[in-house]
DNA sequence: ACGTTACTTTCGAAAGC
DNA sequence: GCTTTAAAAAGTAACGT
C-alpha cells in the first residue's frame, strides 16, 4: 500500500527550459565563433551562431543584435549558468559583453503521467479545441486557455505539457485535464 | 465609373477563373484516386465555402483543393491518406494537413478521427478478398476498438493487420507483403499490430 | 527478425528571407 | 511560412545485420 495516499500523481518533470536574454549589441559573430569552442556559424543557413555546451548540456543561439537564446536546460538556473559561461569566455577574449543580464523564461516542457489510460477518440469527440490525427501523430493535442499551454495526451496516459512560462502551471493544467477526463467518464 | 466597373469585371473574371481552376483540380485529383462523384461534390461544396469566407488568402488553390478533398473523403467515409492525396495532387503533405486543420476549424467541420474500419472495403477489394473476410476484419476492428487497441495507432496499419488476420482465419490468405503494399504501411507495422491484436483478442492464428 | 537511428507533433525566442 | 535549438511522448519508417 502507498502510505502517501493517492495524491502523488502529478510527478511532473521539467525536461526542457528555453530562455532568452541580451548580452550586448552588435556582436561580431565571426569573432565569437573563433572564441567559442563548439560554435557553428553559417549565416547562409541561419542568422544566429550555434554554441553547444556539455556542462550544462544546452545549446545557445547568439545573434548579431546581442540577443541570446538558451535551450535544453532542465531549469532556469541551469540556463543562467550556461549563459554566464559563454559571457565569461567572450569577455576574457576582449569582447564588449554585459555582465549579468536578466534572463527570461520563454518556454518550458514537462512530462507527467495521468495514471489512467484515456480513450483518445472520446476526448477528441467531446472536447472542443482538441486535435487527434493518429494517422499523423499518436498523441492528442489539447490547447488550454487558462494556463495558456498545449498538452499532448497519449493512449498510455503519459502527457507532455509545453508552452509553460511558470513551473506551477503544469500542475494546474494537469488537474484541469484530469477533471475534464472525469466529466467525460460521467457523461459516458 | 467605367474604371471601377472594369475592375469589377476583372475581379469577377479572376474569381471565376480561379474557381474553375480549383474545380478542375478537384476533378483531376479525384479521378486519379478513383473517387466517387459524391466525394467530388462534397469537396466542391467545401471549396466554395472556403472561397466565400475568404479562406484562400495566403494559400495556394491546389493546397486548398487537396485539403478539401481530403476532408470530403473522410466525411464520406472513404478516407484517403495524406500521402495518397499528396501524391495525386503534387501538394506537400504537410501543407495539406495544415490547410485541412485550418478549413475544419474555420468552416466549423468537426470530423471524428479516421476509423480504421473505413479503410477495410477498399483494401479488401484491392486484395481481391471476399465479403466474409471483409466482415471478419471489421468484427476484429470493432473488438479492438472496444479494448483500446486502436488508440494512437495508424488507422491504415491496424486495418491492414485485421485484414491479414481475417484472410488467414478464413482460408483466403494474403501475404503480409501484399497487404502492406495496398495499405501503404511496412510489413513491420503489420507484424506489430498483428501481435497486439491476436494476443489481446485471443485469436488463434495457427499456420 | 532484430537493433539503431530518425522522422512525425507541440512550444518559444531570435534575424532574415 | 521557413530556417535553427532542445526535450518528451508513441508510432512508424528505413537503414544495417
Amino acid at each position: 500500500m502507498n502510505n502517501t495516499g493517492e495524491i502523488m500523481e502529478p510527478k511532473i518533470k521539467i525536461v526542457n527550459v528555453v530562455v532568452s536574454t541580451q548580452i550586448g549589441s552588435d556582436i561580431d559573430l565571426e569573432e565569437a565563433a573563433l572564441i567559442l569552442d563548439n560554435a557553428e556559424y553559417e549565416p547562409e543557413q541561419f542568422p544566429g551562431l550555434v554554441c553547444r555546451l556539455s556542462e550544462p548540456k544546452v545549446a545557445l543561439l547568439i545573434f548579431r543584435s546581442g540577443k541570446v537564446n538558451c535551450t535544453g536546460a532542465k531549469s532556469k538556473e541551469e540556463a543562467e549558468v550556461a549563459i554566464k559561461k559563454i559571457i565569461k569566455e567572450l569577455k576574457d577574449a576582449g569582447m564588449d559583453i554585459i555582465d549579468d543580464p536578466e534572463v527570461k523564461v520563454q518556454n518550458m516542457v514537462a512530462t507527467a503521467d495521468l495514471g489512467i489510460e484515456p480513450n483518445l477518440d472520446d476526448i477528441a469527440l467531446m472536447i472542443e479545441g482538441t486535435e487527434y490525427e493518429p494517422e499523423q501523430f499518436p498523441g492528442l493535442v489539447y490547447r488550454l486557455d487558462d494556463p495558456k499551454v498545449v498538452v499532448l495526451i497519449f493512449g498510455s496516459g503519459k502527457v507532455v505539457i509545453t508552452g509553460l512560462k511558470k513551473e506551477g502551471d503544469a500542475e494546474i493544467a494537469l488537474n484541469k485535464i484530469l477533471e475534464t477526463l472525469r466529466e467525460i467518464e460521467e457523461i459516458k | 465609373r467605367l474604371r471601377k466597373w472594369q475592375r469589377r469585371i476583372r475581379v469577377s473574371d479572376a474569381s471565376e477563373r480561379n474557381l474553375a481552376f480549383a474545380l478542375s483540380e478537384l476533378d483531376r485529383i479525384a479521378s486519379k484516386l478513383g473517387l466517387p462523384r459524391n466525394v467530388r461534390e462534397n469537396a466542391a461544396v467545401l471549396y466554395r465555402g472556403a472561397v466565400e469566407k475568404g479562406l484562400i488568402r495566403g494559400r495556394s488553390i491546389e493546397g486548398v483543393a487537396a485539403a478539401a478533398l481530403y476532408a470530403a473523403c473522410r466525411r464520406c467515409r472513404v478516407p484517403r491518406t495524406l500521402d495518397e492525396i499528396s501524391e495525386a495532387s503534387r501538394v506537400d503533405r504537410k501543407e495539406i494537413g495544415r490547410t485541412y486543420r485550418f478549413l475544419s476549424r474555420e468552416l466549423g467541420i468537426k470530423l471524428a478521427p479516421t476509423n480504421p474500419i473505413d479503410y477495410v472495403p477498399r483494401f479488401a477489394s484491392e486484395l481481391g478478398l471476399p465479403g466474409e473476410v471483409e466482415s471478419k476484419a471489421i468484427a476484429i476492428l470493432q473488438k479492438a476498438a472496444e479494448k483500446g487497441l486502436t488508440s494512437g495507432r495508424g488507422p491504415t496499419g491496424v486495418a491492414a493487420a485485421a485484414i491479414y488476420i481475417a484472410s488467414v482465419l478464413l482460408g483466403n490468405r494474403r501475404t503480409q507483403r501484399d497487404v502492406a503494399e495496398v495499405a501503404g504501411v511496412t510489413e513491420v507495422t503489420i507484424r506489430n499490430r498483428y501481435k497486439e491484436l491476436t494476443e489481446h483478442l485471443d485469436i488463434d492464428v495457427t499456420l
